[in-house]
DNA sequence: ACTATGTCCTGCGAGC
DNA sequence: TGCTCGCAGGACATAG
């Protein structure tokens, strides 16, 4: 479900909800698996832990963990626990002494998936698969019908391709280069650009004015000058406007985006072209939907 | 190495 | 009303 956009969303909602907060317990769900670490690893590397921070790396989610959970006053930790603590802080700095910490956190939210922060005491809904239980009384819970999401700890995460709005004019052209595939499903190719997807592929290609299926390689500078320029404006206008709400997509508070009412072709099949009135097509590519207008996009 | 296709899941709305 | 069908924001494995 989220693209780009909306994880960034989250993510900026969520580094200023839980920052600084402590994970008191961790539970896992059962019966999905919705699981890129074992569970046991995830609960080992969450539990006591401190939320330094959260930030999106493509549609990923990172949490960065710190090892030096803020001891609230009057509870005093044991002292064995203290220890321990202080001596994966010692290993680290001392370099391959001690295991690798893990000491991120991260969640890629799939199709359907969500991260709500909540009173503890709010209501369990249908399809929570993880909830951490958080030093101030709250609970992130990772929501998902689909499954598809994907929870996991790392020492370092580094993900994978270019993130579309840092990426040089330069490299973002080299990205195609030799590529016969067609342009669509480059940009939906995760090692390439990270980040985009359907609906952020099909909107930057009309306002390109390039036809989905265009091979990539055959695209002229010109024309990636105008890819490279439309997809930068529209993922920052999505995530000026907090992302696309379709069904279910919200944001870590619950909230839905705005930007799907300024999207020109996705799921606007039939539909009058917002310039030249032409109904919008559909085609599928990569086993994806793509919509674009024939008159628009060449 | 690159590319196209099927599969993993549940839920929803369209159409009959 | 109730059923079936197709479709859904993603990513991987597999086959060619």
């Amino acid at each position: 479900m989220p693209e780009l956009p909306e994880v960034e969303t989250i993510a900026r909602g969520l580094a200023k909800r839980v920052t600084g907060d402590a994970i008191e317990s961790v539970w896992i769900g059962e019966k999905p698996e919705p699981l890129k670490s074992p569970a046991k690893q995830i609960a080992a590397a969450l539990h006591q832990a401190r939320i330094a921070g959260v930030r999106r790396v493509g549609k990923h989610i990172v949490f960065d963990l710190s090892r030096q959970p803020a001891v609230p006053s009057g509870q005093q930790r044991r002292s064995r626990d203290t220890n321990r603590v202080k001596r994966g802080q010692d290993a680290r700095a001392t370099a391959g002494e001690a295991p690798a910490l893990r000491n991120q956190f991260i969640v890629h939210l799939g199709m359907t998936g969500k991260l709500l922060v909540v009173a503890a005491d709010a209501e369990v809904e249908r399809h929570t698969h993880a909830i951490v239980r958080l030093a101030s009384g709250r609970e992130l819970r990772f929501v998902d019908p689909r499954r598809f999401g994907r929870l996991a700890v790392a020492e370092r995460f580094d993900g994978t391709g270019a993130e579309p709005l840092d990426v040089g004019f330069e490299l973002f052209t080299g990205l195609f280069r030799g590529r016969r595939t067609p342009i669509k499903n480059a940009l939906l190719n995760q090692k390439l650009l990270r980040g985009v997807g359907n609906i952020y592929a099909d909107e930057s290609l009309f306002r390109a004015g390039l036809r989905p299926r265009r091979r990539a390689a055959r695209l002229t500078r010109d024309d990636l000058r105008r890819l490279y320029d439309a997809l930068q404006q529209v993922l920052n206008q999505a995530i000026a406007a907090g992302g696309s709400s379709i069904s279910d997509y919200v944001d870590s508070e619950g909230d839905p985006g705005s930007f799907q009412f300024e999207h020109r072709v996705y799921g606007r099949e039939g539909e009058p072209c917002s310039v030249c009135e032409t109904p919008i097509k559909r085609v599928v590519l990569a086993g994806r939907s793509a919509h674009y207008c024939a008159k628009c996009q060449k």
